[in-house]
DNA sequence: AAGTCTATGATTAGCCA
DNA sequence: GTGGCTAATCATAGACT
């Protein structure tokens, strides 16, 4: 990582890289296996190259964690929301370790409507689908 | 890492647990925020420690990359699947590169349906908080 | 495309501040 | 709980298969 002799940045020779993409996923999926192992943790790891393929990992399961984090964003406790940062390029979100209750502030005015609002329409439209899916599973096999 | 060397097991002492998971999840940010940067690639690392508390990265924002990837698991087509591997401890979840179309077979029948139906009920859920919460912001902030 | 090998240098466990 | 330091270990770019 980081090889900072290795410049950081976007590799331009597509076949090039595509190859470390492929590196670099292997080792940030053993990194992410290592950290649940060693310290009892969850987490989860998804990632789109390019070309729009889905590579994900996730102890127990990439859809445990994602659905536990979801539940957290929308709705820790319906009104406590967690401090969130964007920086344009990079996103990091956390909470405090403690207690020492950061601040609990958001611009809900600003941001938030338009936030929640679009991920209301997200999850109706996953909704649908996956009601549909059922269906068609149900129709093809209702063992 | 996997420092062999150093056993990858779970660290007994919590103190210690906390500070490897706290130095590990910033190393494994770093590796995300470079792969991102040198294959100009989308990705989303979530992790909860022991204690529930959550962490989380992704470009261009987390909730982008997992809204892509429940799109992408819920509904790609409607009827075609992407190959699951779940090994009760880990679970990788990948497409073809290209287009070597591999088995878009997956039991349907067995854990598809419960899947499914787990999904669907969490996403209620989920639209349920979401709607309350934007209810709440409205009655509070109609700006 | 994916695996191997090697040199290089990045990551990190442990300790101390 | 975070940050610096050091020694030890590991990941990976590049070349080759």
């Amino acid at each position: 990582m980081v090889r900072t002799k290795v410049e950081i940045k976007r590799i331009e020779d597509k076949a090039k890289r595509h190859t470390t993409f492929t590196k670099r996923r292997q080792g940030l999926f053993k990194k992410t296996k290592e950290l649940v192992k060693r310290c009892d943790a969850e987490a989860a790891v998804i990632t789109f190259s390019l070309a729009g393929n889905i590579f994900a990992f996730g102890h127990p399961s990439v859809d445990n964690v994602v659905n536990r984090y979801i539940a957290a964003m929308s709705g820790p406790e319906l009104g406590e929301v967690v401090p969130v940062h964007e920086e344009a390029e990079d996103a990091v979100i956390g909470t405090n370790e403690d207690e020492e209750t950061l601040g609990l502030e958001v611009p809900l005015d600003d941001m938030g409507m338009t936030e929640l609002e679009e991920l209301d329409r997200t999850m109706t439209e996953m909704k649908k689908k996956v009601v549909d899916k059922i269906d068609g599973i149900i129709s093809c096999s209702k063992n």
